[in-house]
DNA sequence: ATTCTAATAAATATCGATATTTTTTAGACT
DNA sequence: AGTCTAAAAAATATCGATATTTATTAGAAT
């Protein structure tokens, strides 16, 4: 492997680029849900052949973000208040379980991750949203991340980008929610770390349902 | 559409035929837990070309029974004893979740399915244990399918099918296990229709739980 | 004997072309 | 006008060939 293929962006194969850009471009709503996608065009925009963007996609069907019809293609899933609460309330359910699984198996390793990646999520809110949005991310499945059942864990990932989805798809034009969301997240941190598992639960839940609440009126529009 | 297409088990596209054969091989065990899926053999086995291969197992990288690693291609998902109980215990979270919010929904229409589904699984005993298989799985789905959350029955039902592959692998000597598997049903279904859902769960969790405990002996070996 | 390296073989990944199916369009009929 | 039907267009799905990458083998050096 060249130095290259480690620091910069470009994937090792078409078919993971495609994936991965596809990915983004439908958790950020630049491919409308619900929206066809039709491999000329997308062959043309991620300047591939229609093998990868065909396997690419084959790939987001796992991840609920894209449909596959049978002889006649594949499109961006669909969006609708519905299946966002449906994401909402399942995310919460599984959330609090896997939470309390890592709670329950504690370690200092653990608790180590979660002060490292809170600090780098802190850190990282002066730089670009989308180096925040990572950390972000990160630090939520690391409090999951001693559940002891990747599958569990998997499910929560895959929830949390579903939801995300939504913030993007419902964050046109309102400005982003002013709240404390420091605050929020230090409390669960704390709590976590002194493996009161009801308090970060009760934190974490909260943290989710307030910005559900928020998006859940977005969606009416 | 022709007669033919509907009658015989051919399928529509050339991959949803590979996907289908693919994923009943890989769940019976055919082809075993971590073996390396040389396109080229499932081609010749497949009689399909490259193509509807690798989508094939794309989307089975979805049902967590193929794993994918780039560049060096597919192998059946690994099989194991940390993950045969991870599975069964996450599945009974799930469907006890799940049983809940669909007892809690009951409708008529969801009793009548609930008695038919039963009933066909009933008769099919008599008959070929792939129907019965068939009739099995879908009279679980059949309890699962009022509680308003599709995502959740998804999970469900995926976690149904690696539970049955675990069935599957372990069955190879030992005979059928020797329960009245029909008066658990019989009582699960009892309880589901007279929304007990405290004595369904119950009934439901030991059905699994039972099951889990003779495969998990089998799986030692 | 063991490790390293170069050459070879094998397998994956990708492309471009073609067959098949679905969708659209336009004309005929009621 | 509103359907039905046939032809044309568009899009999907599939194939066969090739480029790229990984795995294997055999020989050289320590």
């Amino acid at each position: 492997m060249s130095i290259i293929d480690e620091t910069s962006g470009k994937e090792a194969s078409a078919t993971r680029g495609a994936y991965m850009t596809l990915r983004d471009m439908i958790l950020k709503g630049e491919l409308p849900a619900g929206q066809k996608l039709k491999i000329e065009r997308l062959r043309g925009l991620l300047k591939t052949g229609a093998s990868p963007v065909r396997e690419a996609l084959s790939l987001l069907t796992s991840d609920m973000l894209v449909e596959r019809i049978d002889q006649r293609g594949f499109r961006a899933a669909p969006a609708n208040k519905a299946n966002f609460e449906e994401i909402l309330e399942l995310r919460c359910t599984l959330e609090d379980l896997a939470l309390r699984k890592s709670i329950a198996a504690a370690t200092p390793q653990w608790e180590e991750q979660l002060i490292l990646t809170h600090h780098r999520m802190c850190k990282s809110v002066e730089q670009d949203i989308l180096v925040f949005e990572e950390a972000h991310k990160t630090f939520h499945m690391a409090i999951l991340a001693n559940s002891g059942s990747p599958v569990l864990e998997r499910y929560c990932a895959q929830l949390y980008d579903l939801n995300i989805r939504y913030r993007n798809l419902a964050a046109g034009g309102s400005k982003y929610q002013r709240r404390d969301i420091a605050a929020e997240h230090g409390e669960i941190l704390e709590a976590a770390v002194q493996c009161d598992a009801d308090r970060a639960s009760a934190c974490l839940l909260k943290h989710y349902r307030l910005t559900g609440k928020y998006l859940g009126r977005e969606l009416d529009a």
